[in-house]
DNA sequence: AATGAATGAGAATTCATTCAT
DNA sequence: AATGAATGAATTCTCATTCAT
């Protein structure tokens, strides 16, 4: 029994989908282990300790993120427009189907005053986050008011998942995703107008 | 040996607020029994398990939001401008200042999939809250638009207080707190103005 | 069941008895708890972790050594040879029958480089006896030379313990004890003639 | 993949290294296999067990010992005198700079009643070590005395050592060492008058 | 041989809960 | 009621050993 049971990557995405539906705390070692047809000490192969294994998964799931998503925004084969409704079709799918919550924002929320050190990597998902959107926004307000813009349309995103995830109704989601299009659409007219 | 060392009212307070830093799984009986100056065993003397401790701390919270918090909204005495202004005080308050976080969002999030009973009374305070938002609304939109607003308002709300939270930073709170004041009194001048 | 099932004292005297015969890092928390008719779990009533109740077991029977044993080098009712042929017999008491080993010399030397913090306690206890020793010379040589009489004999104790442990043979150690008493009597009288 | 990457007997320094420092139990296979560069699994193609690995120290150092310290008792083109004086001079070297504390010493007491089987080498060294003394006391007293006088210096000088190892202070080792340089050339003394 | 992984027992410790005093 | 202890399951993690490649 040398050959590995699992590689590192779906080791990390059994343990992403456990730690999502579970959160930090509430998931054992037993889980994860089981999440990857492993024995409990079997896991101290591939990883120091349950924090140390969050913390990567955290960071490649910033990583997929980072080159999948966000790298949308600045494409510079499509109009600033058609981004932003990729980047929304592509929220759409993390919220609504893969039911990734909002991980970042739970495991925040959750682990805050916990000190586990995951803050930092968070913090840089929501700075990431917003630089992209903030990016898209300078092509139709001020550089400064893409900024605030951009933090406006995270924290919307990030409300309205909430809301659906304590609701249970996406409804509210879409809505917003769609109200983000249409405001864009006009901030793009009037800009052009002048 | 006879006499109580705690009233109900001030245990349930003092286990809010460990519940509020450490979360539900992450916060033991020995935390919330110091917490009162108890020790564990002392606990089972008010409580019958952490669970029904934490739906009454929900329960008594939510409570305490409608009878002292969301009421102004059906103070007929004042504006619903003033309401509205009067709400937005107090959410600043509550969020920035008592460091409520939101309690519901995320004992919500983290206890979502841990089938532990809380997803009603969460539920029924973001109903509670949504149909307060509602209700001044329905002074400058009509009925349907107001129930979307205020999903959108509660929504935003959330995710400020989130992003404020996960980044340290309470600026965007208070800009969006503004926001909705600003449009709130832009809705009624077109509405009078109709 | 409410009743402490033991009291302290006890607990550290099993506890003892099982460090002695296994040494601290053979010991498990099981060892320990079986000893004392205890469940692993419930040990943590009585202690914070196995680290620092050795360190009370070692500071317990430092205050026996120097209350009960040591004390007898200043009895002025008796005469210095008297005092260190009591001492002798206690000595072999320890050695001998309790089986005592030389504690503080084997977990000395077994958790010297395991930076657990028992050095403190275990260079104390051997000051402490050498201290006692060299209180008897005193009388029979001068200052400088009772020390260094005192941590020969002490060394020579040890050094027969360890023997009569490694090879079984307790006789080493009885003849070691009666040479030294044999010279201090000499030592004796050297100085009354002078 | 075929070349060993190390040879046995630096396996078997490295390994008393280690064994040296923290002693057996708390000795891990890893740390063993660390100090020789190789990982946990390999250790297994040089060795059965850990016990076993310890007992083919305890053995190679025992015949270290015979070899190439104990064999100067016997080296007929020496005076006695010179050699326990290049005894006692090993000894100094060994204990002292070498830090071997007594290895044999120390692992004997702490797997006493471990029965892990290494009690025969160990009192086969001690056997040993006072056979050597003794054989250098026959030449200055009769064969019972040379054989109490050979314990007696034994069990000296283990004192010492585990004094200077307990009490960090190795000057009491160098005083026991010459004091017996010194009695040794008072018994010949007294030995050629008669 | 060397490796990297698996194994399963066992380590120390914490936990929610129960209960006699 | 409050306490202090007991309980036993569960937690994270380590260990010696085995084994397929």
């Amino acid at each position: 029994m040398a050959k590995p049971k699992i590689d590192r990557r779906t080791l990390l995405k059994n343990s992403l989908s456990v730690f999502k539906s579970k959160g930090y705390t509430a998931t054992s070692m037993s889980d994860l282990a089981n999440a990857s047809g492993l024995l409990k000490g079997s896991m101290y192969h591939y990883i120091d300790s349950k924090e140390q294994l969050m913390l990567e998964v955290l960071n490649s799931l910033m990583d997929h993120y980072i080159n999948k998503v966000f790298i949308t925004a600045y494409d510079e084969e499509l109009s600033p427009y058609d981004r932003l409704f990729l980047l929304s079709k592509k929220a759409e799918e993390i919220y609504i189907y893969e039911d990734a919550g909002n991980f970042f924002a739970n495991i925040g929320l959750e682990t805050k005053n916990l000190n586990l050190g995951f803050e930092k990597v968070i913090q840089e998902f929501f700075e990431k986050w917003i630089a992209t959107v903030e990016y898209i926004y300078t092509y139709v307000v001020s550089e400064e008011d893409a900024h605030v813009k951009a933090e406006s349309v995270v924290a919307q995103i990030e409300g309205a998942v909430l809301l659906m995830k304590v609701m249970d109704d996406a409804g509210h989601l879409r809505r917003v995703l769609a109200g983000i299009l249409v405001e864009y659409k006009e901030l793009e007219k009037e800009n052009s107008v002048k």
